[in-house]
DNA sequence: GCGGCGCGATTAAACCTTTTAATTAAATAT
DNA sequence: ATATTTAATTAAAAGGTTTAATCGCGCCGC
């Protein structure tokens, strides 16, 4: 490897200062242009990398975004990164992922590697049960974070994330509407904000219809296709013989349909049931999943444009903003018949 | 935010120079034990956070390594990363990930921005069309490379990888055994390394059972559900009626299915498909997919080694590290019946 | 009583860039 | 010709850590 090129290299070949070629690579207007070209030139020329921990060493800020979410191969976090890169893509800041799989102990490592690293900045889906100091650990070492899909109820940091409650009252009053009335709800834990309030949008609407709402009915469990897979043995053995689930996500709902066919009964005939994301994969699901659009991508795009703002110094509003979700009606759902 | 703590403000409040604060927070043998205790407390105590990038500055390790793929929301390249990520875990290292989504021009600007920050290493699935240099300037620079899932022909470097030829033909021998003799091949591309050689396994296992190679049976498309999904229309209009379907991959293959079912046939009856990859997903098809078992989490886990291996001096030999796959026979697959 | 040895701690330089204040050079005004 | 303004460049310090070289000191053996 030959030696490495730095500023000095580049200053003494040119004959000038290193303050002038910084100045000149940061096109600062204090040096002349056919300088400044010269010395972009002879950059190039000389195969010159750019520096940035002895840069942010000196101004305190490396921009690197660090990002953590629960898990970055289940597509609903997928869809929201994918939204958060592409804003921070056209900003020069490189962005850190993690997945913290609900381990606080983990997510506080990421959280301690990033300072050390100097991040500028951090994005989280925070895991189940994160203590609010790992956050002032942040927020005291200048680093300011910004919440989506999950809130933290002790503290007031700009979350963005989807009406929960509300979704999920979509989609059990459109099962409602077509006439079922025993209708499950699979998946997911209640140990989360979200999975309080999705649960209470469901009560809610069952409640509003006069429906009494049956605690059997409720099947926690793991929020993936697994998770909805292994579901369905449970589900289809209950008593009270359910002719329709909400489901807690569309993995859950493809895996529960799965589970379903397996048994030899046919979803979007048999049963109704209902996704929640309307990831890409729901429009092609068989049957074409109903699901609850939840914009992941708008609070991708948001939590990053907030972060941004931000670091650029507009102290915006704290707080928790909410996406209105959206009912996509599809094939798995249909009208109400004695099972 | 209080002011930033640092070795000299540790130091300072112990009345004892930063060169053994430094070395006791380092656990040298240089300090006394008791010292390197009254020092590790102080330094818990006052909210100490070690400073990487100084500290990098100063050795030139910065503990970054590069983690550049197609697309980390495929499940194959999730499978993959999983396996580097826990294989790093154990190791002090932070992942830098990124998606290229084949474009050579995001791929170079992100081994840039790893140079930038001193990445001590890099491992990637390159993008289609890489040139070469691309990643000598990263060989230059004293970052070393690690390829995994695809090949570069013209760079010998280390490699890890699938033997996509022979797992190919294993689920087209599958087929024939049971006695297929119209087989397309749906998905992918015949522009990588990989997809010429999977193209070969097919080709090869049909020659060999003196069956006529027909090119209209192959369907090259995306390699995502979608892609499968969009290619059945074609698949059941083919004049060939084929019976039987290989893909790309799992994805394909699922979409595939769903696509057929759309149509009202029945795959796993009318149908036969095999998948590739033996994703998670696979099992819990419906119905369950047969496919090739192609060891992701075992190419993800030795470039990872192999990578911290040559970081840590040791020069293993360069070349390609081939996982031999191992067929999966699940219900997506029956014996012939004419259409 | 002295040279030598080891332990534990320290000094000081080095890593590379940024940035402010200062300097020099050139242009314009008087 | 000199004084003043403007433009271009530079010197030097700062940022936090590591580490080779050095130092001080108590102790051992002779």
């Amino acid at each position: 490897m030959a030696q490495k090129i730095k500023l000095s290299t580049i200053a003494e070949t040119l004959g000038i200062s290193t303050a002038t070629v910084s100045l000149a690579l940061r096109d600062s207007p204090l040096v002349a242009a056919n300088t400044r070209d010269k010395i972009k030139d002879q950059a190039r020329a000389l195969g010159y990398i750019y520096n940035r921990r002895a840069a942010s060493l000196r101004t305190s800020r490396s921009g690197i975004i660090g990002v953590v979410v629960h898990d970055i191969m289940n597509p609903f976090y997928g869809e929201i990164l994918k939204a958060i890169e592409s804003e921070l893509d056209r900003s020069r800041h490189t962005f850190i992922l993690s997945n913290h799989y609900d381990s606080v102990e983990k997510q506080r490592t990421f959280i301690e590697t990033l300072l050390q690293l100097g991040g500028d900045g951090v994005i989280m889906s925070p895991a189940i049960g994160t203590p609010p100091e790992d956050f002032e650990l942040a927020e005291e070492n200048g680093m300011p974070a910004i919440l989506v899909a999950r809130q933290i109820d002790a503290l007031d940091l700009p979350t963005f994330r989807g009406d929960d409650s509300y979704g999920i009252s979509l989609a059990t009053n459109h099962l409602i509407s077509l006439g079922h009335r025993s209708i499950a709800m699979i998946g997911g834990t209640d140990q989360t904000s979200t999975g309080r309030d999705r649960y209470q949008g469901y009560v809610n609407a069952l409640r509003k219809a006069g429906i009494e709402v049956d605690p059997d009915l409720r099947i926690p469990g793991a929020r993936s296709k697994q998770g909805g897979f292994e579901a369905a043995v449970h589900f289809l053995s209950l008593p009270q013989k359910p002719t329709a689930a909400v489901c807690w996500n569309d993995l859950v709902a493809i895996g529960l349909m799965n589970g379903i066919s397996r048994a030899g009964l046919v979803p979007g005939r048999d049963i109704s049931v209902t996704g929640y994301d309307d990831l890409e994969e729901a429009a092609i699901a068989t049957p074409a999943l109903t699901t609850v659009w939840n914009g992941q991508a708008e609070v991708g795009r948001l939590a990053a444009r907030a972060l941004l703002d931000r670091l650029a110094g507009s102290h915006e509003p704290d707080g928790i903003h909410l996406i209105k979700p959206e009912m996509r009606i599809r094939q798995s759902t249909v009208p109400y018949k004695a099972r």
